[in-house]
DNA sequence: TGTACATCAGTGAACGCGCGTTCACTGATGTAC
DNA sequence: TGTACATCAGTGAACGCGCGTTCACTGATGTAC
């Protein structure tokens, strides 16, 4: 390995100790990250961190990043682990890896999901990787329906055609021949998992739900009922 | 009137100034309530502020208890509106109040439902406020039931004991006679509407639904559906 | 009604802290001949 | 292999800003006689 590409491995890795090290201090600070902060953490001088980042919100925007793709990379893992027929195992395993993610990285969801940062404004790139997740519960939807397996619960309540419409342009920017009426319950079960995770995370479930593992993993399972996976 | 009361009525007029500038700043800043800020919009000198609240913690507290107040209020007069009868309108009034009291108070809603403020930590009396809307959701399914009017959608799953443990618990406390299903059903409803509310207020909808009123108001319906709201 | 005193709101300076970012610099490491 | 130069990482001081909180103070307002 040449001299050069060496310099540029150390680089890598101080890059990543950098990252490493902005994350620990997420958990202690919330989204107040300093600049400052990780340099003291990592016996640094503040100023020498604009060698490898030209600001602190292009660090944040990193972080953002790649907390994005470590959340998706979760769910389809725990999403391949189980075979393509077994659905509702999928749905199952996605929304635990969610939630299991979550509680083991809670700053780092709270970036993703919490409130915006103030003074910080995410640039375009941090909107599609936010889609994996949604895209994940719709395709494990979209193998229960072609497989003709798919059972909805009957509600009363129709689509409303404007609805309808958002959803039939989403369907067709994926090319998935998902119906519009099992978008709209994959939604639903998108909107219930994060909000749970979300009250859980951030303390909102305490004082009343104490099996909470047991709680989310029931309430996923009334959610699948409701998309109709097979049991 | 007397000259003492005189005095402690202006002081009761500078303490909600200094709220409502309070809460006005919130809206700009998110939840990085500086009190000199405070102080500069009200063309007050920063330790001026400290004859009224003897730190910044204590205003905040101030304000999430009064945001939990009054987003509960706005909750109840929705559901007063209409006849306990028609249990499924009062149902979709309050999470239409809940939505519409967010989008109007965007930062407040974040301060109650957002990310976790670095370095405060909420008291004790926050915690039962925060409860109001879920308990009217609750006699609103409440009323149905003891009406023999409750037709809740069939789903395969069924309660873990260790759920239906925690929901006796609640449910005892409240002295409703709510059967644990229900009660369920209620939470799920519960989460489903926050969890919505913050998407949209948060922006995390942005670029796949846009008509956002309409499928709010869809999903509510939905949920309605699922506890057995009658039409 | 008039005067002496007490209460209280608001001032302004100060303390000690933290922040992001710039900039000229030192010294080590890599490159070219 | 040895030397001259270029590249780059990290330093430390500085700028200009913001923050919460304390404290001695000035004046105005209220109270008691």
């Amino acid at each position: 390995m040449s001299a050069a590409s060496l310099r540029a491995r150390v680089r890598t890795e101080m890059i990543e100790e950098i990252k490493a090290t902005a994350r620990k201090r997420l958990a202690a600070d919330g989204a107040g990250l300093s600049l400052r902060g990780v340099a003291r953490d990592m016996g640094i001088v503040a100023s020498a961190l604009y060698r490898y980042f030209p600001s602190r919100d292009d660090l944040l925007t990193v972080l953002i990043l790649e907390s994005y793709e470590s959340l998706g990379n979760a769910a389809a893992r725990a999403a391949e682990a189980r075979p393509t027929g077994d659905q509702r195992g999928r749905w199952l395993a996605v929304c635990t890896a969610v939630r299991d993610w979550a509680t083991a990285n809670p700053s780092e969801y709270g970036l993703l999901y919490g409130s915006p940062i103030p003074g910080y404004t995410a640039p375009r790139d941090t909107i599609a990787p936010a889609a994996t997740v949604v895209l994940l519960l719709a395709d494990i939807a979209a193998d229960a329906e072609s497989a003709g397996l798919l059972r909805p619960a009957p509600l009363a309540t129709p689509l409303p055609n404007s609805v309808r419409g958002d959803l039939r342009i989403l369907i067709d920017e994926q090319q998935s021949g998902l119906p519009e009426e099992v978008l709209d319950r994959v939604f639903l079960g998108w909107t219930q998992l994060f909000g749970l995770v979300t009250f859980e995370i951030f303390g909102r479930l305490d004082g009343t739900i104490t099996a909470v593992g047991d709680y989310f993993e029931h309430q996923m399972n009334l959610i699948a009922d409701l998309i109709g996976l097979p049991a």
